[in-house]
RNA sequence: GGAGGCUUCGCCUAGUCUGGUCUAUGGCGCCGCACUGCUAAUGCGGUUUGGGGUAACCCCCCAUCCCGGGUUCAAAUCCCGGAGCCUCCGCCA
């Protein structure tokens, strides 16, 4: 959530960014109006308890008809105390309720727009252009079926659709593709994280996924856990409820869960292969720092994931998200599109967000500045989301023999192996 | 699944039976000051978090003894519900 002093002295600026989400401006209002009364209920309040205070002194030393007196007046205090209580609480409820509802203030540079109002920062790489090199490309499916990598038919008969087994020498590339995410990750300080991958409610509301994004998050209704769709929900909230001192950040977190995802609103979309699946596994990199330090952090973690994807040999483009795509967490975020050659255009493969204090307020995970306490700064960035990555190293390093180059970096994972080759069915 | 125990201001801990003197005890750690002509020892003071008052500091008020309700003039303390940790039993790896 955003800070309440700060929509307090520049309701305006709140305004413009709801404006730009495309968001109801009027919560602004109601927001103040509820926040005032909270204040003023809260100032009452506390005259009245005080004076309950020192009446409550009195009365262990009096006797007889003094004390009767102090305890009819106190039986009426105390009700005032009570009715002042209940609505102190009661504002102070709806305050909560109305902020938790407001997504982050976006960052001023974020083009204003939908989805497609992204802009390109930056083109790294180049399409291959297979008419050149004479053969037509094939897609990740067909590609994995040949390689025994990919296996969705009976994926469907066990679980239904969107949903694949990796099989053979895809089982070993996502091993591969984790181990070097994890290597890189660690190699540039991360800390190696397997997390929950069920998480209790306060988590994932904490984290802002139950917003607009509530209907792609699966529950457990009897036991009331929620599936993580990314292990950002499990890293976020891993310090919850904490004071860290400034001198032990940033504090890197590289996490390695299974994703869940429900999917919900994309019939017909992305149908075929297992370019977008109810289930996948995913190293995502967390940090927490000063605030002062997370424009820094956000341009780090993109330079990370270009590092990885440009290992991976892959042609992609930089985009800086529009305002109606962030989510309700992000103030900017980036994200890298890998080119795909049968979709003969560029697909996310990573997303860089940064959220600044946003998550860190929910989860009320903060970090003490010499005196002060303050909340912190969080964000997150894919490194490997495996099936995407699978598709995208497929379709780019086919070869016209069906054969598939597997870039250097991969191989000290694969045994060494610079081909995948076409299995005999 | 069943039974029991526990949770106190960074860590440990007293207090809960018997409600008010709890403005929560003591130790450790940490910070400041003093002293000893060095880091040590000792002494003194300070050391939860949130909300409000204040331009801000000092300071003052209110809340906060795992969380939420209840009883009461009054709750760390009594009652109910929940969470977490631990022990034992059962069950399944």
């Amino acid at each position: 959530m955003i800070d309440l002093r700060l929509l307090r002295e520049d309701p305006d600026r709140v305004r413009a960014s709801q404006r730009a989400r495309g968001e109801d401006v009027a919560l602004v209002d109601s927001l103040l109006s509820a926040d005032e009364r909270r204040r003023s209920s809260s100032v009452r309040f506390d005259e009245l308890r005080s004076e309950q205070k020192s009446l409550g002194k009195l009365i262990p030393k009096a006797t007889g008809d003094e004390k009767a007196e102090l305890l009819k007046k106190a039986g009426e205090l105390s009700a005032a105390v009570k009715a002042a209580d209940a609505e102190q609480d009661e504002a102070a409820d709806e305050t909560q309720r109305l902020l938790r509802q407001l997504g982050n203030l976006v960052h001023p540079d974020v083009p204003v727009g939908g989805e497609e109002d992204f802009t390109v920062l930056e083109t790294i790489g180049t399409p291959r252009d297979f008419g050149s090199e004479g053969f037509e490309p094939k897609d990740h499916l067909e590609l994995g079926q040949a390689l025994g990598a990919i296996d969705v038919e009976r994926a469907a008969k066990v679980s239904g659709s969107r949903f694949y087994y990796l099989t053979g020498v895809g089982a070993l590339l996502e091993l591969a593709l984790v181990n070097a995410a994890i290597a890189q990750a660690t190699a540039a300080g991360f800390v190696p994280m397997l997390t929950p991958a069920l998480v209790r409610p306060h988590a994932m509301e904490g984290t802002g996924f139950l917003g607009q994004a509530a209907e792609n998050v699966y529950h457990l209704e009897k036991d009331d856990y929620y599936l993580v769709g990314t292990s950002e929900v499990p890293l976020a909230a891993y310090h919850m409820d904490e004071i860290i001192d400034a001198s032990q950040l940033p504090l890197r977190y590289a996490g390695f869960s299974p994703c869940f995802r429900r999917e919900a609103g994309t019939y017909g979309k992305d149908t075929r292969g297992i370019f977008r699946v109810h289930q996948f596994d995913k190293v995502e990199m967390f940090s927490y720092v000063d605030p002062d330090d997370s424009e820094a952090e956000h341009q780090r973690l993109l330079d990370w994931e270009k590092q990885w994807l440009t290992g991976l040999e892959l042609p992609f483009q930089v985009i800086d998200v529009a305002t109606g795509d962030l989510g309700s967490s992000a103030s900017r975020k980036f994200d890298c599109e890998a080119w795909i050659p049968t979709q003969g255009k560029y697909r996310e493969l990573t997303s860089a967000s940064n959220c600044n204090e946003f998550q860190a307020r929910r989860l009320s995970v903060r970090m003490r500045d010499g005196k002060h306490v303050k909340p912190l700064a969080t964000l997150n960035g894919t490194l490997c989301a495996v099936p995407r990555t699978i598709v995208a190293l497929l379709e780019n390093h086919q070869q016209a023999d069906g054969t598939v180059r597997v870039p250097e970096v991969l191989r000290p994972y694969l045994g060494g192996r610079e081909f995948l080759e076409p299995v005999a069915k």
